[in-house]
DNA sequence: TATCAATTATCAATCGATTGCATAGTTTTT
DNA sequence: AAAAACTATGCAATCGATTGATAATTGATA
């Protein structure tokens, strides 16, 4: 017993089936006179009516669909930020726009194929969450035919509406906080520089160190991936430095818990012999048992101003698409 | 300048649609003339063209596209399931079929309402990483207008074809290596009851803890989410009992994180002090400075197996498509 | 030469919903 | 009482690709 079209529902009822369309429809329902339209709703109802919207998407021009590009499914920011997207996604909590998620693990052209195949679904839009400058050309393209919009990672080449940290000041801050504490010799344990969200961390906690006075390991020490392994491998570099720095910036929190534990095999206490402090403030962050100094990520703001992005573009107002980047906040704890 | 339809293709080089659609299709492109068929290749380059799959869909009454339901998206074992899954979803490295990833958090109906939505989107199949008793009744329902597979989590009641681990056996393993250590009493930080996991993890440690005559805290220890902060928060239920064990049972490794902090911050030592096994081999338990001793996931093998369930179903091989259980593998190091 | 098969391409219907335009019926205005 | 203005609904085209039926062409076979 399959379920019922349009069409049957229109022959069942003995009306055309445009009415039908009306009659369910947000937007046109007034159109249709009250007493017909509850009878239709019924019927849709007991007949266990359900839309098409493969049919609705191919009439309307619109899939309501948008693609979200993601460069790691496994960090807490990025899901964050993910989930007050579609959250806001979502009209009077009924999901409208469907996300189509896709993972390009930062590999060369993971990207510009998971695009393809956004544009060949006719997505209403692309939500980059992923963007490293060998994207560029790809990004640029796809913006000729669809909005697209950047979050958390930009490009400064291309000028496209994005929502953002403000990844430079976090990085000063925590400089900021380390003089403060009275280091006067740090390293920042970098996380891999293919996106901007490193370079800026690493450009804003340079310019205060270099402002105040504070000396800074030479030579910069970058990790492969941002992951706790790749974080513990880094501190054999910051060891290998003729002379030992009193603090560690590691540029998110999932590198600073490899650093954490590698000191720690080493018997070196946080932050008795070494401070150190992460970025993101992520849940394991608050957990630890020293808890981590770092810079909690404006999550809600950015996912909720991709939303506003996506909703004035496909809505046509570009004038009101503004970019945006919010503050982050440094959080002291034990750790530094 | 917009790209063109195959209506459009067909008019510039003077044949029908119908011959561009079979020239560019894979199983219909012997039915055209070699010579046609590569002029309609070119031009389809040359001029841009991009398949609209949401019209293509309409007519197959397929939509290539699979809805994926995942209980909690920060969770490394359900990623990377998903990650071997969407890997073996692509021919020949082409990515056909596209899946619809969606959360459910174990919120009480996020799953019946996200089903919907992949229904309305004519999903060809469903695959739940994310059942619950709650949603036994929402799933049933979608079996019936679509192959549903079960990951990860089964429904008894339901018997659909499933991909599952061996969890009760998970559990029994860590309770034998615990019993061999010379634990003579032990305790389980127990996930959410909700999901049969968990529940099978307890059944299969309980039942080699009976067999082999060693004692369990009576009272069971359930968090209520399994995240690191909760099973910091259950360590305290573990030192309410009256006599403390020697070693700890939980139910993964986030729980195990949580609790091996607690214990940090009571200055308890792993293992001196308390024996800790999590669950899943998750990347963390590899680089803590106490390497956690777990039960490695068969992740490969029940993503792989979800794919071969979904390929065996949408191609109407029903017999080809059983329900198969993996075996976990026991990983020691440290910290039991 | 008539018949049949194989190859290649066209025709036209179809998937299910949406929407501009037309029309019939009703109410309001003058 | 006629004209104007609404209301509520129906008609039919449309979105872009796919596919079964069919026609045209060529070659082979009896």
């Amino acid at each position: 017993m399959r379920r019922p079209s349009m069409k049957e529902l229109a022959h069942r009822l003995g009306v055309d089936r445009s009415t039908i369309s009306r009659a369910l429809s947000q937007d046109k329902a007034h159109l249709v006179a009250p007493e017909t339209r509850e009878k239709v709703r019924r019927m849709a109802i007991d007949a266990g009516y359900r839309p098409d919207l493969t049919a609705a998407s191919l009439r309307r021009g619109r899939s309501q669909t948008i693609g979200v590009l993601v460069a790691d499914l496994e960090n807490e920011t990025f899901i964050n930020v993910i989930r007050t997207l579609i959250a806001s996604l979502n009209v009077d909590g009924i999901p409208v726009t469907t996300p189509l998620i896709a993972e390009t693990r930062d590999k060369p052209n993971a990207a510009s194929r998971l695009i393809e195949t956004f544009l060949s679904r006719r997505v209403d839009a692309i939500i980059s969450l992923a963007s490293t400058e060998a994207d560029e050309r790809a990004l640029e393209d796809a913006s000729r035919e669809v909005p697209v919009i950047l979050a958390i990672r930009t490009l400064a080449a291309l000028n496209l509406p994005s929502a953002l940290c403000d990844d430079r000041e976090g990085g000063a801050m925590v400089a900021r906080h380390l003089v403060e504490r009275g280091h006067k010799f740090v390293c920042q344990v970098q996380g891999p520089p293919l996106a901007t969200t490193f370079k800026l961390r690493a450009q804003g906690f340079s310019r205060i160190c270099a402002d105040l006075g504070v000396k800074e390991v030479t030579k910069p020490i970058y990790t492969a991936e941002a992951t706790p392994t790749a974080g513990k491998k880094a501190l054999d570099l910051v060891f290998e430095c003729e002379e030992r720095p009193t603090a560690i910036f590691a540029h998110n929190d999932a590198i600073a818990i490899g650093v954490i534990e590698a000191l720690r095999e080493r018997g070196l206490r946080v932050p008795g012999d070494m401070a150190v402090a992460g970025f993101n403030d992520t849940r394991l962050a608050q957990v630890l048992s020293t808890p981590l100094t770092t810079v909690a990520y404006p999550i809600r703001e950015v996912g909720e101003h991709a939303a506003l992005l996506f909703h004035s573009l496909i809505a046509g107002e570009k004038d009101k698409a503004g970019s945006r980047t919010f503050m982050p906040e440094l959080i002291v704890r034990r750790s530094a």
